[in-house]
DNA sequence: CATGAATGAGAGTTCATTCAT
DNA sequence: CATGAATGAACTCTCATTCAT
């Protein structure tokens, strides 16, 4: 094997055993011995790709972040009306909490604890701009309740990851029923 | 001043301090010390009012609980109409959200991160069963949409946490015309 | 045996494994582990009783200094001639040199590489004033040659510390008539 | 540039690198890989020219010590007067002290600690012969007091190594009257 | 000859916890 | 009831060294 993709594969496995570790145990309980020895490199190695345990996990945050937004915007197209953009990238936002959990739990932890530097966070959130453009057309033309982004943010997304970790702690399993009530009740929050 | 009070007194400085420390500077960085330097104690006096670090952060989490929803039930009394039932209660919840910050943000940070003990996020959702019970109350009046209580939960107290969470950190300011919003969002994702 | 006793002897052993090792191993291969083996302590310990390893280092460099310049001027009186005094100095630095040879070495390998603090190293050159005062005194009086204070150490301190390091490499033994004969060269090397 | 010069000219770096960084440092803070960068080198590299760490600085030490040597001996002429050749090779060794100064300071670290292995400094001294021959003809003059040559050694030369790392330290600043001043201390304190 | 990537071992330091007082 | 001192274990990170290329 090259040794360019020797390299890309153990700096991979490095965010893998990072984000799976601190989903299964939390920051506190992650350790950089034992991301190494799930990643199945020597502690020293994670020095060559990350400057210390900060860096490593700030620069998961904003590629894990980075997927996200590349994934919620994927299928979206600023042609058609508002409401059917809206859908689409819900759903993909969903589909995202839904089939790549082990990513979005580790970002919910991340955005809801002081583990992340706050200059990553604003980074981060820089990439979610078409949604906010989008709730503003949307207001313009007088489909979207005239409220902060924020707020949309907070009845549209938010509840999708409070869903998500419920389902996680196999609280409770999602059906395609649920997922048709919540993107209803999505819907009817911010809809004018 | 009686020694009984003396005692309260260090429980509580250490549970102020515990919440304090786990807000800013996160789980994985609050020492058993830091803690104890705080709560003007010394180290080992932790350990006569908690078994070990794990339990400490246990026990602060249901006593924090149960502030929360006796504050959010404080108001309650089921002989009312749905809809004004739930905007009390939701109102509560709202206020003890901007009012008691620090204990609403704990919370959070406990409820999006592996840093409790399953049993103990079990007990503490047990006291919710009144608002469970309304929302069941209003389904079969039809006044309430036939969702998943997870569903109900997600698309009116869950937003609150974001926004909390948003507010704490400057992004923006909850002002009376946002709470305002915020509620007639909330009821609009649940009504029938 | 008394608390505080105990105290102290913990933070004498540190001190006297720290000078043990340096001079023996030397810094670069004087870890704390090793200090807290040797001083019979767990390696936390040290923590207790100072900052850091550079601390650790500083510290003990200016308690040794100290108790060189105690000993230095223990026998001093200033009403004495000049020459008198001189010997009496000189007598008693080339005691502490021949007498407490591990804190001399010590002080001797601070001295000529960059282990110690700056600050510290001229906190340690301010005892040594009645010393600068008897030269200038004796330069007054036309008893010593008029020449910079850092000479006159240079020709008479200075060569007692390279007598001492090969003693200890055992390349020479330092007898009765070696002892005359320095102090001679000394003085005949600042006399007027 | 032919293939060996380049070779010559790494290994000069390394060496170049090594007395530097010792120099500002120490030598407990001068790793492999700091050499390595400052040459401008892989870390790998230095391993073709030294077999190891040790072997390293005990090789600079010996060339630099070799280089010292020459310098000191390189006007002597053994058919001179004692004092004329004495004067000879004491302004030669001064010279090398105030001139070559990154190479005597790093002697001067060498010599005052146990980083160099015991052979070494041996090998070290082994070139100094001429100037015991020279006292030791001195002494049979005349000229010279009867004293140990380690005593000729300490109160004519170790002095030097005194001043140099004081003027090193910016503690003073050595004028051609100091010059002057210290070899004549220099030759009173042996002559008989 | 030269290297960047890799690593086991060990560095300095902090931790949760205990215990004699 | 309360403590400061003490510690073994574990932490993050760096080191000297090796090896495939």
């Amino acid at each position: 094997m090259a040794k360019l993709q020797k390299s890309i594969d153990k700096r991979n496995a490095l965010v893998k055993a990072t984000i799976e570790l601190v989903n299964n145990r939390g920051f506190h309980a992650t350790s950089m011995s034992k991301i190494a020895k799930i990643a199945n490199v020597s502690p020293a190695t994670i020095y060559l790709y990350f400057e210390n345990k900060q860096d490593l996990v700030n620069k998961v945050y904003i590629e894990i972040k980075k997927e996200f937004t590349n994934y919620a915007f994927k299928n979206y197209d600023d042609t058609y009306p508002i409401e059917k953009s809206f859908k689409i990238i819900w759903k993909a936002i969903a589909d995202f909490k839904l089939n790549e959990v082990q990513q979005a739990l580790f970002l919910s932890q991340c955005d809801s604890t002081p583990m992340i530097d706050e200059t990553c966070r604003q980074e981060g959130l820089k990439h979610l701009q078409p949604l906010i453009d989008l709730w503003e057309r949307g207001q313009k033309e007088g489909v979207i309740k005239k409220m902060s982004p924020y707020l949309l943010y907070a009845y549209t997304i938010a509840p999708l990851s409070f869903l998500m970790t419920m389902q996680e702690r196999n609280a409770f399993q999602l059906n395609d029923k649920h997922f048709e009530d919540a993107y209803q009740a999505a819907w009817n929050s911010i809809k004018e």
